[in-house]
Order: structure tokens, then C-alpha cells, then sequence
DNA sequence: GGATGGCGGGAGAGCGCTCTCCGGGTGCAC
DNA sequence: GTGCACCCGGAGAGCGCTCTCCCGCCATCC
């Protein structure tokens, strides 16, 4: 069978289809395309054609008349020794994955290209030297655009490619405006939605552990629960800084507690940080939720992950990641699409801890 | 400046660098490429017409002549609702990257790539169709290898893969032979340290929550274990399979807890369930590591999120990947490279749970 | 019956790049 | 001064595909 279908070596070209169909490469490319009206007949001995000899379009040449690479990138972009020490090439990879959140982003984005066939190309952006490598690897065309997760608000990158008329959609919105489609929570919502469980459960003395306060997410979730808290009669509420990691949450709720001994409820900046908070908890004897109600944020799977499931705001990252994948979808289409904003509504999943 | 650089609209092209610089378009290309011994003088001016064009190579137009892709594939492969039920296009990645093994498998191809200023293909394969789509992608050149990681020891795509003669390395050795390379752990070795770390302590009567027996790791794990138990006078050994996920590793140690109240040291198969099973143990009332020592197994993040630090075996996860993405990118660039096995030897790091 | 229209299919021109082949110039040795 | 080798740079083919243009055929209508 192999004889004459593939005289020259590698793989069978739209030509080698053409030759055994008895049909010119034009017919092939539109059977293979499913565009114009071609003979049933004929489809049907191209079609045979293809699978006699395993014919696979080449991307590349694909890609080179159509101008459109059929990819796209997913980057994560972050600043020199981002969240802590710079310790190695892969480190900030693995710092970036530790956190269940960027995984929930790849899913997202993952469902939604994964029906469509297309796949996304995984860059991390952290030097100066790997951001000029995104920008180069968008401006050849490598990706029709990017979906940009930025670990800081003050990621220079976005602005970088929207200067660079790059399409390309945001995780969250920048620090300073940036003329580029992007998604995000309701955070302010989220705090408040924290805030009044908490007070519905009858707590009087409330504190929270926030996030990195650099970026606005953080920002916006403290000032939701304060601004809620302090309708509530309780406008003082103690504030302790983490980083997002179980350890900074367990050491966040062991300085509240040195502090503030009467605490009665915390609301944390993510599940994992709740975790922590939680453990600290009961090694200082206090039950959960009896003595202190824990809130978190997310709905990671940290939330669910452990023997007391975790109340806590909700943050539909896979809708959110997908919606951009979707956005980024729209622009690369209709390049003069203007750029607009998604934000989704947090939404309040009561468990056992609050 | 752009008047006559770029009187065709769309990005600067060979031609046009070629123009500006006075040059030929092969001459261009050299510069750009490095090749050849080319006038310092030439050199210059083509690199100024370069900048002055804001010139990038088109990366398609270049694969389609070199047939190189310059781009590989790190596909995540399992079988239809692998670990639980089938409930949604994202729930497979959810799961998937809900386990910091995953991150890390990442991190490390990244580490390697990242300097080498290529990037991955994320790509998932859980049914059939998408296992064509994978085939289909490497065939028809879009990437020049894969990097595969099989959530099952039964996954149908390496031998798929390795039939297609496309190159591609194994992370973790697959049930049945297939003429791929790979990279692995000395799972059995691992298995062993902890056992005699555990005896070593004093424990006589360990016993061990292993992973799902379904993959040659999980196996190799337990009998490794046991054997070494065996030869040190504690023959029979209680096992509960887990899932590699925190509530199983809970699920597991309450089971133990119930049927071997008296157990002073439990092997654990990952560090996730470990954490699961501390959880349970400090519920229990069994204080760790006076009452039961705890061994895990990888030395992931999990490791040592907590504030109790896990005994465990160390897997390189990093490292490994890294070395499959060094021998994926010597069976391109060699493609009679025979295949080969490379086997990392596990480590037990010493903590405070054993 | 000849003009008209629509549709199925072929021919061929590139997309932007690399790379082989060649020619002309220069330097060195005889 | 001539021959030869070497090196730099240009010309041009062609990678595999899409897509426009065009032609030929058949059905339809006046």
C-alpha cells in the first residue's frame, strides 16, 4: 500500500492526498477544510485518500499563508525574586505552582480551548530578558495572543504589550490602567460578604489576615471588609499581612492571637492561609467554630481538602480563566474589538469553620 | 523613520531588513542566525536595519523550511475519568494541578527549557479523541517531541506515540515496555530508606497507606518497603491503599487507627496523604513523632507547608523532569539516539515527623 | 437554440524563511 | 605576474499550504 504513496521520505504532503485521490491539492485543502461545495463523490475518495496515506496538515505552512498560528500563550508573568528569595531557574515556576490557584487557571483556560482543538503555550515571564522573549515570541507570531496571569500588580509586561498592539487579556486588573481586555472579582464583595457572615454569626471582635497588600485584589477584599465591618458597628478591625503560603497564615494567626487573645473571628485572604490559621488554632485549643470562626477566600481545593471543610467566599477562577480565554478569543478575531472588562460576582460558601 | 521601512502594512519581513540594510535576504538571515563568517561592517549595518524595523523572524516560515517546530509538547495523559468522576472539560486538569506533583513536573521542564528560550505545549489527553488530537498535533509537526506524563501506569498514548516513531520521553517507567525513554525513581529504594529509618527509630509495628497499586511506582513503593520490613523481623505489614489525595490519606489513617490501634510508625505514600494522616493521628490524640512516626514520600511543598515538618523521601520531581526534557531534546536532535532509562535514587530528609 | 448563471474543480501565485550553489574579489605563494 | 585557494555575499529554489482567479460544464430561461 505504501509503494507509491510516499515516494520521498517524511510526512505525506497535501500533493501526495491530491495524487492518489486523483484530484488536484486545491480540492484536497477545501475537503480537508470543509469549505465550498465539492462533489460528494470526490470528498469521499479525498477523504479515503487522507486516511490511506496519514496525511497530517503541516502547521507551519498552514500558518504561514493564513498568518494566524492557531496557539496561543498563557503567561505568567511575575518581578525578579517576585515573592521571595531568587534561588534558582525553575524556583519561581515552582513557587507559582504551589499555589492551587494557577493550576485553576490552567484549567479553565484548558477547558475552554480544549473542545476547540487549540492548545496554550506555557511561558514565564520574570527577568527583563524573558519578558523581551514573550514580546518577541507574540510579535513573530509564535501565539496569536496572550492571556496574562501577573503575580504583582506592578508587572511591567502588560503595558509592554499593549504598546506593542499585541491582543492579549488580563487576571485581574492592573495596578495602573492598562488599554487591555481583563477579568476579575467582585474583591470589595467579597470582603463584605465575609464581613456580614461573620457578624450574622455574632462575632464582636473580628480580625483578618489579608494578602500581599500590593495588589489591588488585596487591597479591594480588605477595604470590602473593613468598610462592611465598620457599618457594623466594629470599625477597628486588627489587620495582619501575609503572603498567601500556610506558613504565613499560621504565623499571621499566632501573632493575632498573641495580640488580640479575645479574637472571635478571622477572615482570611485565601484558603491556604486559612489552613494555616486553622491549624494554629487548634494547637492554641480554640474550636473551630465555636470559639473563633475562620472565613477564607477562594473555594480552592484547600477548602475542601482537609478534615473541617472551610467557609469561604468563592471565587470562580475556572469561569473567570475561561471567560478570558474566550476575550482573548474575541480580539484575536475582531482585532478592532474595544477592550472592556468582565468582573464576576464572589459568592459566599458556607461550611463548618464560620 | 517607518516611511519607507514598512510601506506594506504587517510585521517587517526579511526583505524589507534587506532593503534597509542594502543587503540580500540571505545575507540577513546569516547575520540574524549567526552563521558564517560575515563582514563586522555588514554585521553592524544589517543589525541596525534590524532594530530600525523592529524586525522579528516569522517563526512558521522558518519551521517550514528547517522542519523544526522549535516548540514540545508536556502532555498530561489519563484515562477517562481517571481518579474520580467524569464532571466536566476542566475537572481533568483541576485534578490534575490540585496536586503539587504536577507544578513541579514543571517547574523542572521549564527550568530547562526557559534558558534555551523555548517554551511548552501544555496539552491534556483523557479520551480518545484527544489522544488523536495529541498524535495529530506531534505529526503534523507542531512540536518536535513530547514530554509525557501519564496519570496511569495503563495510558494507551506512549505506545500510540512510540508506534508514530514521533520522539518522546517518559516520566515514570509505564506498565507495560514500550520503546520510549524514560525517567524514573528508585521507588523501590525509597521504600526501603523509610523502613529503616522507621525501624532505625524504634517502631515495631509500622505500617503503610500506599498510593493507588495501579501504577508500577505504587508497587514498587510497598514491596520495596515491605521486603526491607521483612528483613528486619516485621513480615506482615497492615496496607490501605489511598489516592494520593488529603482525605484519602485521612481516610486511610482512621482506618488503621481502628484496626491497629497500637501502630507507632506509618510510610505513607505521598506527602499529601501524609498530611491527611497527622491530621487524624493529632484527632486521635497521638502525638507525632513520640506516639506514631510519619514518613512521606517526595518532599513536596507539602512537606513542609505545615507547622510540623515531614520525614519524607525525597523524589527530585524537578530534576527529573529537567532530564526528561534534556533527553526529549538529544532524541530530536538525534533521532537513532537509543532509548534509554534514566533512574534518580531517593533520599530520605529527616524532619520532625519521624 | 443560444445566452445566462451558478457551481465544481484546476492552475498558480505567493506567504517568509533557509540553504545550496555560484560568482567575484582578495590574499598568498610560486 | 599568474595561479590558486578561500571567503564573502547574492541569486534563486522551494518548504507545504491557502486562496484568488479562471475555466468548463450543466441546468435554466427566454
Amino acid at each position: 500500500m505504501s509503494g507509491d504513496l510516499r515516494e520521498h521520505a517524511g510526512a505525506p504532503t497535501l500533493e501526495d492526498v491530491a495524487r492518489v485521490a486523483g484530484v488536484s491539492r486545491a480540492t484536497v485543502s477545501r475537503v480537508v477544510n470543509g469549505v465550498r461545495n465539492v462533489d460528494p463523490g470526490i470528498q469521499e475518495a479525498v477523504r479515503r485518500a487522507v486516511v490511506a496515506t496519514g496525511y497530517a496538515p503541516n502547521r507551519a505552512a498552514r500558518a504561514l499563508v493564513t498568518r494566524r498560528a492557531g496557539t496561543i500563550a498563557l503567561v505568567v508573568s511575575g518581578v525578579d525574586g517576585g515573592c521571595a528569595g531568587h534561588d534558582g531557574p525553575d524556583a519561581f515556576a515552582a513557587r507559582v505552582f504551589a499555589d492551587p490557584f494557577f493550576g485553576r487557571v490552567v484549567a479553565g483556560v484548558v477547558g475552554f480551548l480544549r473542545p476547540r482543538a487549540t492548545h496554550p503555550v506555557l511561558m514565564f515571564a520574570e527577568t527583563p530578558a524573558e519578558r523581551e522573549q514573550v514580546l518577541g515570541y507574540l510579535r513573530q507570531g509564535s501565539a496569536d495572543g496572550a492571556l496574562i496571569v501577573s503575580a504583582h500588580g506592578e508587572d511591567p509586561l502588560p503595558a509592554l504589550v499593549a504598546a506593542a498592539g499585541l491582543p492579549a487579556v488580563l487576571f485581574a486588573r492592573p495596578a495602573r490602567p492598562v488599554p487591555l481586555s481583563h477579568v476579575d472579582l467582585a474583591h470589595a464583595d467579597g470582603g463584605r460578604l465575609a464581613a456580614e457572615h461573620l457578624v450574622a454569626r455574632g462575632c464582636r471582635r473580628a480580625a483578618t489576615i489579608t494578602g500581599p497588600l500590593d495588589v489591588p485584589a488585596g487591597q479591594d477584599r480588605l477595604s470590602g471588609f473593613r468598610d462592611a465591618m465598620a457599618r457594623r458597628g466594629q470599625p477597628y478591625v486588627p489587620i495582619v499581612e501575609g503572603r498567601f503560603t500556610q506558613r504565613s497564615g499560621e504565623e499571621a494567626m499566632a501573632r493575632l492571637l498573641a495580640e488580640h487573645p479575645d479574637v472571635d473571628g478571622v477572615f482570611v485572604g485565601n484558603d491556604v492561609m486559612a489552613r494555616g490559621a486553622c491549624q494554629v488554632l487548634g494547637e492554641h485549643g480554640r474550636r473551630i467554630p465555636d470559639d473563633v470562626a475562620v472565613v477564607g477566600f477562594d473555594d480552592s481545593a484547600a477548602a475542601t481538602s482537609g478534615r473541617l471543610g472551610l467557609t469561604t467566599v468563592r471565587q470562580p477562577v475556572e469561569d473567570m480563566a475561561a471567560e478570558m480565554a474566550r476575550l482573548l478569543q474575541e480580539h484575536i478575531e475582531t482585532p478592532e474589538r474595544p477592550v472592556t472588562s468582565v468582573v464576576f460576582a464572589p459568592e459566599l460558601v458556607v461550611r463548618e469553620s464560620a
